[in-house]
DNA sequence: GTCTATAATTTGATAGAC
DNA sequence: GTCTATCAAATTATAGAC
C-alpha cells in the first residue's frame, strides 16, 4: 500500500526478469546464461538482479511457478485429463526457453534433494498423479476409458511421454510432442469403443 | 604391443575412474561431483585424472558410451524390441549414478549443440527409432502388434516413457519404472488378440 | 604416467554505500 | 532499488619435474 509507484515498478521488473531470462535461454542454451547475463539484458548489475531474487536457482524456480500459475489460469479447451496434457505439450513447443529449462531443472532437482526445485517438482507429480487420476477413473466408471489400466501408471506414463518427448524435440525440433501423447491416449481411450462395440 | 604392463595398468585405471565415477555420483549427486572428487577417490590428482579425458563432459560421454557397449553384449532376455526396453530398464533401477548422470547430461546435451554429448544422443535416439521401428514392423506384419500404430512414433513413445519415468523414479526410486514402460506395450500390443478374437 | 604449481576465466554470492 | 567492490569456488588448461 505504501509507495505505490516503486512498489509497482518492482513488480513490473521482475516480471520483465523472468521473461528476459526465458529470451536468453532460447537464443543461448540454459548452460550457458548466467545471471550476469540475464541483469545486463534488463539494464541492471548482477547484484542489482539479486535484489529480486535470492540466487539463480529460486529464479528459475520463480520461472516456473509463474508458468503453472499462468496455466491454470489459462481457458484450455480440453475434454479429459490426456487432452488438456496434450494441449499443454502443444503450447510448450511455443517457448523453446521454458523447455530448455524445465528439462535441465527437473533434472537437477531430481538427482539434488537439497535443489530449490526439489520439493517442488515432486509436489508437483503428485499433484498431477492425483489428480489426473482421480478423473481417469470417473472416465472408466463412464465406460470412457479402459478398464483394465491402472489410472496412477497412466498418468505417470503420460508424463513421463511429455517429459521424454521435451528432450526428443530439443534434439531434432520437427519431432511432435503432442502428437506422441496423443497416440498413448488413442490406445488407452480408442479401444473401449472397439472392445464394447465387439 | 610395447610397453604391455604399463599400457594395460593404463587401461585398468581407466575403468576404475569410471566406475568410480558412477559410484560418487550415486552418493553424492551429480551435480555436486566435481573432477576433483573423482581424481581423490582413484588415488590422483586432478591434473593426473585429466591425463586420462579431455574434459569432465568427456569423461561422462565414456562413461555413456562403455553403458551402451555394455548393454549391447548382453544376452538380454527378451522377445521383441519392447521387451528389451523394459529388461534394460528394469537393469537401470540397479546403478542409480547412471541414472543420475544420464537424466542430467541428456539434459546438458539437448540445450547445447556444442557439448560433447551432443552428437551422440542425437544419433542414440535416430538409431533406435530406426531400430526398433523396424521390428515393431515386422510385428505388425506377423499380426503381433497394432497395425494403426506408425512403428516410429511407437518407438518414441516407449523412449520417452523410459527416459521421463527415470525422473520420476529419482523422485520417488519406489516407482517401478519397467512397469510403466510395459503398460505402453501392453496397449499396443495385447489389443491385437483381442480384436483379431472379435 | 603422474605430480606440483599455477594461470586464466567464469560464476554465484555478499557487504555496504548511495 | 541499484550500484561498486570484492569473495570464494570451480573449472579448464598448461608447463615442466620426477
Amino acid at each position: 500500500m505504501t509507495r505505490r509507484g516503486s512498489y509497482a515498478k518492482g513488480i513490473a521488473k521482475r516480471e520483465q526478469i523472468l521473461t528476459v531470462a526465458l529470451e536468453l535461454v532460447a537464443r543461448q542454451g540454459f548452460r550457458r546464461t548466467s545471471i550476469r547475463d540475464i541483469s545486463e539484458a534488463v539494464g541492471l548489475t548482477q547484484a542489482g538482479l539479486l535484489h529480486y531474487f535470492e540466487s539463480k536457482d529460486e529464479l528459475w524456480v520463480e520461472v516456473l511457478r509463474r508458468r503453472d500459475a499462468i496455466d491454470d489460469a489459462a481457458d484450455w479447451d480440453a475434454h479429459d485429463p490426456a487432452e488438456l496434457l496434450a494441449a499443454i505439450v502443444r503450447h510448450n513447443a511455443e517457448v523453446p526457453g521454458l523447455v530448455q529449462m524445465f528439462v535441465n531443472l527437473s533434472a537437477a532437482a531430481a538427482t539434488d534433494p537439497e535443489h530449490p526445485a526439489h520439493a517442488w517438482f515432486r509436489e508437483r507429480y503428485e499433484k498431477f498423479r492425483r489428480v489426473m487420476a482421480a478423473d481417469f477413473r470417473r472416465m472408466q466408471e463412464d465406460g470412457r476409458l479402459r478398464a483394465d489400466i491402472d489410472p496412477e501408471k497412466l498418468t505417470s506414463v503420460l508424463l513421463a511421454v511429455s517429459d521424454g518427448m521435451q528432450i526428443q524435440w530439443l534434439f531434432d525440433p520437427s519431432r511432435d510432442m503432442a502428437a506422441h501423447v496423443e497416440l498413448v491416449t488413442r490406445l488407452a481411450i480408442a479401444e473401449v469403443a472397439a472392445v464394447s462395440a465387439s
